[in-house]
DNA sequence: GTAAAACCTGTGAGTGGCTCACAGGTCAAG
DNA sequence: CTTGACCTGTGAGCCACTCACAGGTTTTAC
């Protein structure tokens, strides 16, 4: 399989194969009359499972580290339950926190409803913005 | 003010300042000593501005053009209601995602309390994530 | 008065995960 | 045998910083 091949069977840009490549996820043959890059099934199950893992958020050099093992014939689930939980535990942060921003920024808009527009007078910008933190107690 | 005071009083990093400048956020008088930057207390309202933009989620370019639409004299609230909706409902996608996101990682993780670690066998690399998705119906 | 510390300057690189552009080589179909 | 679609490596661009570097300036302490 080519770039072009591996890349449409795992529904990702080629560029993403390349870069995958570059970044040693993936080690194909070359083939030795012109350099091209010869991938298997074992490159598609690796891209495959790095686009799983990318989904639920882990970062390359992560899923490297996850590679890694399986490559030295270890198990890598010990590491995967480590990082997945590291891992759901940011997902629940973020999602508090943009839960937070979420209901900051409809009170603004509820709030902005009854707010002229203004001009610029030298004092502020835009009341809009420069109050929205306020019209609600000013939790930071 | 110099930099740092500027920094300190809007509690954000020297070299943040030295960035928003850089980006014609913030237009500074000079020195014509030294070349050293001058803030006034205009540009301390910018940069206080900017920072509670930016925690709503606007890009720079975005508080640039606001800041512009104030700086020409012209009410910047209408731009930044259209933007701010646009923003809201990026916010609302995320949450989204985020949530459908940690459902399925809060199944897959009680699903694997039940699944050996196992290790690599050539075909599978760890099955934790390779069967995450399908062991819930593999909605993506 | 002077030496050290703490500032200032501009520039450039690094972060992460791609994506795109470029210049040149290779290959399949007509 | 040309056209077009692929391949190669390299480098830049995105975003909002953050940090490093080299050299100049100002403040502080003695």
């Amino acid at each position: 399989m080519k770039v072009s091949e591996l890349a449409r069977q795992a529904d990702v840009h080629p560029d993403t194969v390349r870069y995958y490549t570059r970044e040693g996820l993936l080690c194909p043959d070359r083939d030795p009359d012109n350099g091209y890059h010869h991938y298997n099934d074992e490159d598609l199950r690796r891209l495959r499972f790095a686009r799983k893992a990318r989904q639920l958020g882990f970062s390359l050099s992560q899923i490297g580290a996850i590679l890694g093992e399986a490559d030295e014939h270890q198990s890598p689930c010990p590491l995967v339950r480590e990082l997945f939980e590291q891992r759901l535990a940011a997902v629940e942060q973020e999602l508090a926190e943009l839960t937070r921003l979420r209901e900051r920024m409809r009170q603004a808009l509820s709030a902005w409803q009854s707010m002229p527009d203004g001009s610029p007078d030298g004092h502020t910008i835009c009341r809009l913005i420069e109050h929205w933190d306020d019209a609600q107690g000013g939790a930071a």
